[in-house]
DNA sequence: ATCAAGTATTTTGTATACAGACTTCAGAAC
DNA sequence: GTTCTGAAGTCTGTATACAAAATACTTGAT
């Protein structure tokens, strides 16, 4: 917290047309999460967090709140809210979940999917491979989770969809821990490889089998920087 | 809405210690969901409903956003919370998801779950039979509900517990709906006892297929009461 | 009578105020 | 030196107040 400013002006303020204040607080906050500026277990101070902001404690704690539905924040009553950690089971359970869902999004997708949809697929995953080429971590990593969130929008299911990307949103903040080595880095691109070559040959069972592979080598990816 | 009562008085007012006084609100909001005391496409007028409650709008609207967040009401700019519409699609959906859910949790469980477990949720079975046969459906339905949310908790995966249990809320609603007539019932019953079976002999493979045909069934049951 | 425009009322969105709970820190007792 | 106690300060939880937007209503014209 060594660079974090407790000057009293607003200096990130949110300027933003009246209604959608709601949401920019919400993914404001959401950023400072996933890129750890606040780390887990930290207190979310609502006067502090909402001068900074420039916005004040009512707005600030109802997007809270909404974080708090989604799991990211924990709410301690009369304490506050804290961000939530996630120890290592919980980080497995949750790439479990994620797997089981996108097997399911797979099966699906591969059904209902039209060509033009996996074709655009394939071109994300193209372009990630030129950022992999590149070195580009950062992009990669973006193209990444696009990838996995178009193939489960392929399965038509906005349900799906929903709790997936809650997910994955949940799963950002490990991920960044993530710092792979160039030969895991290798193979995870081998893998998405693979599920490209599956996805378009539609063949529902190879899908599923290397989605389920694909999060279990992440688990083995993460795991060793998660403590208990 | 003929007997709703729009007296200023807070009949139904909740006294609770300060600290649950947001779980209070949310589960009364929850309630009157589900219920459809607040039926599908109803807005949310923050004015009468603090009133009612006897709370004033700040956290009655916190309240609000974290339903919001669970998907049960939808938010419009300047104009509030109405309780979300779900047509045969979502519901479609939304089962389908909560059926690959199952089955995950399914195979998870027949791996980890101690006898004690699974014995906790035969008596649970055996208990929801005896309202069977008592004609009694609202401890039936209880029952029921539970012994699926028993099964999830099996797999030992909270996130998976989480999850599925939101989307059971929002199901909630609509299976109120599904008044099945005898015969349905009784297929359901059975479908419940070949459940039981797979689990108590640890059979992954069957447990999901039950899962899953379970859930497929329970649309044919439901999709009839349901508009476009 | 129907429709349009402008006004009044209602309702949402945000900020501020205040009461209660928690935290912290100083000082006394052991 | 450690631990207990309590008072000051900080922070959360709730209510109220006010501004902006939406809705309802009235009035007038066609």
């Amino acid at each position: 917290m060594a660079n974090s400013r407790m000057s009293d002006e607003p200096e990130m303020e949110i300027k933003i047309e009246r209604q959608s204040l709601h949401d920019a607080i919400l993914n404001r906050l959401r950023d400072m999460i996933i890129e750890g500026h606040l780390p887990p277990g930290a207190r979310l101070n609502e006067g502090q967090l909402g001068a900074r902001l420039g916005v004040s404690r009512t707005p600030l704690r109802e997007a809270i709140k909404f974080l708090a539905s989604e799991g990211l924040v924990e709410l301690v009553p009369s304490r506050g809210a804290m961000v939530k950690e996630f120890g290592a089971k919980e980080v497995l359970n949750m790439l479990q979940v994620a797997g089981a869902l996108e097997q399911f999004a797979g099966r699906c997708a591969v059904e209902v999917a039209s060509d033009k949809g996996i074709a655009a697929v394939r071109a994300m995953h193209d372009e990630m491979l030129v950022c992999y080429r590149r070195g580009d971590r950062l992009d990669y990593y973006k193209l990444n989770q696009a990838i996995h969130t178009a193939i489960v929008a392929l399965a038509d299911n906005d349900t799906l969809s929903e709790i997936h990307a809650r997910l994955q949103t949940r799963l950002k903040r490990i991920r960044f821990i993530g710092h792979e080595g160039p030969e895991k880095w290798a193979s995870a691109v081998a893998e998405h490889e693979e599920m490209m070559a599956a996805l378009e040959a539609r063949d529902a069972d190879r899908l599923a089998k290397i989605l389920g592979e694909h999060l279990t080598r992440a688990w083995e990816r993460v795991k060793d920087g998660l403590e208990s």
